[in-house]
DNA sequence: TTTTTTGCAAAACCTTTGCAGTTGG
DNA sequence: CCAACTGCAAAGGTTTTGCAAAAAA
């Protein structure tokens, strides 16, 4: 129940490896899915379907968006992750994995390289056999700051 | 943006020590409130607000037990989080905290003391120097056996 | 031509809000 | 009595689905 199902991640540096990606997956590259994949290629930071139907110009249809993103998905060229309340981001898997950590006070988070957290793996991999990831739900809690500010307050 | 404010959990034994806390935060012991209590602490594992309204009776309006549990976490006499994708779960604090790791892949979960994961705490702490709870959002990732699965897969 | 995909509309799902009437203290 | 709370209805925000028309291969 409530599965998330993860896909390898493909490579593709420019649009081109991209569409050749969905051809060899047997999709069909069709405006709709440029538009999309431009506006995933250029994004600077994940964005939310409405905000990346808006980019993919005005006749972009959000319901396809959605389609389209859960089929680019599925072949491995974009990943989807939460931050928090709110609509799901999505970006690029050629971006390269990114994890996260939010603060659930203040709501900052923050990127960091999955090699950063390999210890985290190892130790969660050695205590619990299971395969720790932070790419789709991030590590939660509270950041330097509000952690400092609750220090002094009521526990 | 996308907060999830966290309070510091209230202990309430029984369902008169939560009505003692709801009265001494100011707030009223009705009728609705009581049944919501009576789910919340009679309950095994954490339930949806859906399932909540359900065991509350006939009468209990969805919209009231929102409220109310949102009344309810304020005070820290509740606890809501997520596994996945669908609807938060709600739980009475005093079960004493519990974190979650959740498998990506088939969906399963499992709860552990907050305890087991302060070395990982520990290491996030050391590291980024943000306090991570996993009370929230869980660990995820793959449990122990579809990370077997994946091993002789494609990589 | 055939199968996939699109656009639009509608619905599903979870959660929040407005408001008039009810109730706890 | 009066502020807090309830039930109901309606809306909000995100995501999914059905279907006939359009487009890719």
């Amino acid at each position: 129940m409530t599965e998330t199902h993860p896909a390898p991640p493909v490579e593709a540096a420019d649009l081109d490896a991209a569409a050749a990606a969905l051809r060899s997956a047997g999709l069909r590259v069709t405006a709709a899915r440029r538009l999309l994949l431009r506006a995933l290629w250029e994004a600077p930071e994940p964005l939310g379907a409405q905000d990346l139907a808006e980019l993919s110009g005005d006749g972009s249809d959000l319901a396809s968006v959605y389609r389209n993103l859960e089929a680019l998905e599925r072949i491995g060229l974009v990943r989807h992750f939460h931050l928090g309340h709110g609509p799901g981001l999505y970006a690029r898997t050629s971006l390269g994995a990114r994890e996260y950590l939010v603060c659930e006070v203040c709501g900052s988070h923050q990127a960091v390289d999955p090699s950063e957290l390999d210890p985290v793996r190892d130790l969660v991999r050695a205590q619990f056999g299971h395969e720790a990831r932070f790419t789709h739900f991030p590590i939660g809690g509270l950041c330097r700051d509000c952690a400092a500010e609750y220090q002094g307050t009521a526990e």
